[in-house]
DNA sequence: TTGGTTTACGAAAACGTGATAGTGTTGAAA
DNA sequence: TTTCAACACTATCACGTTTTCGTAAACCAA
């Protein structure tokens, strides 16, 4: 029985090696220098080819196997010129909304076998400018990003179209922008908008504010769009004194007391949660009850709206399936950019959102 | 002026290969052949070596600055052996208090010139073994990582004691074992804790319950070990049906309920944010007022103690802190260990913690 | 024996970079 | 004129893979 003769010897050997080269990385070089054979049948060997003879096949995949042999990602990623490794860029991680849509990318990033790299902007343009820069030379394969409020403010979107150019597949999701032509994740903001409103018009609230962001944001200046239509469908009087763009988060709560000294809105619309609970605090300060005296709705739910007392009624956009969805869109153009080059037929894919009804509207 | 001479049929020359090559990476391969120098010529020219003369140099650098030139992540880390890169493994990302520490983590790996690759653990042991695997093989430097429930839960730390060998870094936070040896950023949990109920006794309190979840999450069960001390300290005497023990949140509110009805509670220390918002809102349905019937501390200040009604008293363990704390930690790391091999003085950071007042004791 | 086909393996290239070690030309000192 | 150094550049290797191509040896048929 060669083959037991041949394991007895390979074990023997495998013990002496052990105190030499430790526990350290095995490489095929490695593993072939203590077999004594070359580094073309290890590799074939380990990927089960026929050109080599059954004999050396199970003995280097045993001692591979002894010695935890994993091809080296990197030299892979070298070779193969792909990565296997999503580049996610966001405004921001402490961020309910930003953290879904993280978990939404790593779920289908993980099933097809990809990484994801994080890079934070911190909603600055040129964070974000050098940490795209620094991801585009090699380390990924392609982006999912949000815009930075700053980038959607100066309107610069260079750096995009650069990686975009070098045949990097770029998916955007949330604020987006329409200067860029590539595949996108969005939700009806507008729409979404209108019919929050609407169900609040729907509950006999007459005199709705809006307390949205300065416009410069994408989302928020599509959410405004919407109040209004709605309004105005309503056969409402639009005001604009009943609209508060908040700049500064930190100071917001002083311009929403303003506001609400005017006791005929019995209703805010807020574009994010956040704005949303302040709203509710502010009121019961100044005596105000929520829902009675005043309903409020926010867009996005998520964690505050879900345990604020009263609880918050939402516009609730899933940023697991967002980022899903723009994992799914990725890949798939990852892995089809083979077959044919460049056809590029960019989607942008409207994700449903529905109005979660809670406390704060009823 | 034969420098202005040579830009001018560089320029013209540039153009031309523009329509060829297109817009994609260009390599020192393809500057090499479109200079007619060799490959080390241009290498060296763009690190501005005095072995190269200067109008080469200049030809080069202003070819590679026009063509954008970046060098290659992937070849400089197969030809470096590291990558620039840190791995978090984490239990779960849309969770305030990992947000945070990752946040920490990114400023300083950023500042360094590291990237962070997240992977989530999902609380489950083999996603943590599986994702460290993928990790390991070449992809990262170190890593960074807090252990997933599961795995506190089997103590088998197998995948980390591999890693480790192997001679890569890891810095454990939050939720560590005592049984790997390696760099450590916590908390003092058990004092944090005993600070905590000792100010609720100050406050008068007299009979505290403890909100907690189950002991193999290392966490819970020190925080645990500080309420009782706090306890004893003080003359109370521990009474065992004051603790309950949570294993599942979507459920936990039946049992808060229970301990609620013992109406001689006037204090509630809970482990996390979320357990104390939910005592406040069963508290309140039950019609105690909080804080007067009932004072509720939390530990861990996230979004929900600031915006709940009342806001919570909490034990604000800076996540921020924690990860810049352990990305600095493990960079050093990873910078000396050429010089002196494997002195293996690990070290155990502890952040401190300090108490933020709010509505909810007083 | 010859010619041809398997079998079983090895050599070398390629991915992109940077470092080490050459190499040929020029100029100047001896 | 020789020698040696400075200059300006090139060749080669290494990082760890996979893959293509090549080639001995063995086998088989004619």
């Amino acid at each position: 029985m060669p083959l037991i003769k041949t394991n007895y010897i390979f074990i023997t050997k495998i013990i002496i090696i052990n105190f030499t080269i430790m526990k350290r990385k095995v490489t095929l070089k490695q593993i072939a220098k203590e077999l004594d054979v070359s580094i073309s049948t290890v590799s074939k060997s380990l990927r089960n080819s026929l050109e080599i003879g059954e004999d050396t096949r199970l003995k280097v995949q045993a001692f591979a196997k002894f010695y935890n042999y994993k091809p080296n990602n990197i030299a892979l990623s070298l070779k193969n010129r792909k990565t296997k490794t999503i580049g996610i860029i966001i405004p921001e991680i402490v961020h309910h909304f930003f953290s879904t849509v993280i978990n939404g990318i790593e779920q289908v990033a993980n099933e097809n076998g990809y990484s994801v790299i994080i890079c934070l902007s911190d909603d600055s343009f040129d964070k974000e400018v050098l940490n795209m820069e620094m991801l585009a030379n090699g380390s990924i394969d392609g982006f999912i990003m949000s815009l930075s409020k700053e980038t959607q403010f100066k309107g610069d979107f260079h750096h995009i179209t650069e990686v975009i150019d070098q045949g990097m597949p770029v998916v955007m999701f949330d604020r987006v922008t329409n200067e860029i032509l590539c595949d996108k994740v969005i939700i009806d903001d507008k729409l979404s908008a209108y019919e929050a409103v609407q169900s609040l018009i729907d509950k006999g609230r007459k005199k709705i504010a809006l307390v949205t962001t300065v416009d410069y944001v994408s989302v928020g200046k599509l959410r405004t769009d919407g109040y209004i239509k709605a309004l105005l469908d309503n056969n409402i009087p639009f005001d604009e004194n009943l609209i508060i763009k908040i700049e500064d988060v930190d100071t917001c709560e002083i311009i929403i007391g303003k506001l609400l000294e005017d006791k005929a809105i019995d209703a805010v619309f807020a574009v994010n949660e956040l704005f949303a609970v302040i709203c509710i605090k502010t009121a019961n300060k100044i005596g105000l009850n929520v829902p009675k005296d005043l309903a409020v709705i926010a867009f996005t739910d998520g964690i505050i709206s879900k345990y604020s007392t009263p609880t918050i009624t939402t516009v609730s956009q899933s940023g697991i399936k967002m980022g899903n969805k723009a994992a799914k869109m990725l890949i798939e153009r990852l892995e089809s950019e083979h077959e044919d080059e460049e056809e590029e037929n960019y989607k942008t894919e409207v994700i449903e959102t529905h109005l979660i009804e809670r406390e704060s509207t009823s």
